[in-house]
DNA sequence: ATGATTATTCAATAACTATTGAACAATAGC
DNA sequence: GCTATTGTTCAATAGTTATTGAATAATCAT
């Protein structure tokens, strides 16, 4: 991943809106929702609605399609999976034994963090 | 992680300067770089690169000890990680399997991913 | 002390992002 | 066709963030 792209990703995630959505957009993916019922559940406006949705997808963190006269909004979880994967190789790049050391001490549990990255190959 | 901290650390990797002054730093870890070794590398003006320094430590995602002169600017590795952490979290809830048999199809590497979210417990 | 080096703060401006109500477009049901 | 529903676009405004040069503070070397 590009840091272009990475940087715009973190940019929807950056505003306590947009994160509220796409976390909602995960927790009913597969199939999501339409603007009508995340405008609803959020009590957001759906003006401004539509302005954080369009930022969504423009940074492909969300795909939308019509349906009928609803516009349905589905999370795109492999590109967060590969977000995850570009912060964690940034942690790895050159300093692998410095990431396991750390995450040694962290207090997050095991099975959150990345794994083996400190066992890549170069 | 709250989702507001998480908000305010994504509003740091969102901006490409910063973005590229927390990777310089990552890659320099556990050192890190003075702010003057900074501004040459990433050919940043130094008030501007100041202005950024200041919100990146502010977020926790780096840390500052003046050194004379110098102030010298470190990574906060365990926070990337509890970043990582956090956007796996918001993966799997709720949905271990979809998490799973996207990691499965993903062109990203198994050893950059985020592994056993699937295995969490409630 | 003086001058050179390093970095921050300040103030001004520029640029961008968010929010809202009103107008508009498209669809569905009658 | 009309009306209600759903969403988007537009325009105006407010608010926030970025960038820069000039001034300032702190340290080091002589």
């Amino acid at each position: 991943m590009e840091a272009k792209t990475a940087a715009t990703i973190f940019e929807v995630l950056a505003s306590e809106p947009r994160l509220s959505i796409f976390r909602l957009l995960v927790k009913y993916a597969p199939d999501g929702l339409v603007a009508g019922e995340i405008a609803r559940m959020l009590d957001i406006p759906k003006t401004n609605l539509s302005f954080h949705l369009k930022t969504i997808v423009h940074s492909g963190l969300a795909s939308m399609e019509r349906e009928g006269r609803n516009t349905r909004y589905k999370a795109n979880i492999p590109l967060m999976l590969e977000t995850v994967a570009y912060l964690t190789t940034e942690c790895c790049s050159g300093n692998p034994e410095l990431c396991l050391s750390f995450r040694a001490e962290s207090g997050v549990a095991p099975e959150f963090l990345p794994s083996r990255c400190e066992d890549r190959k170069p």
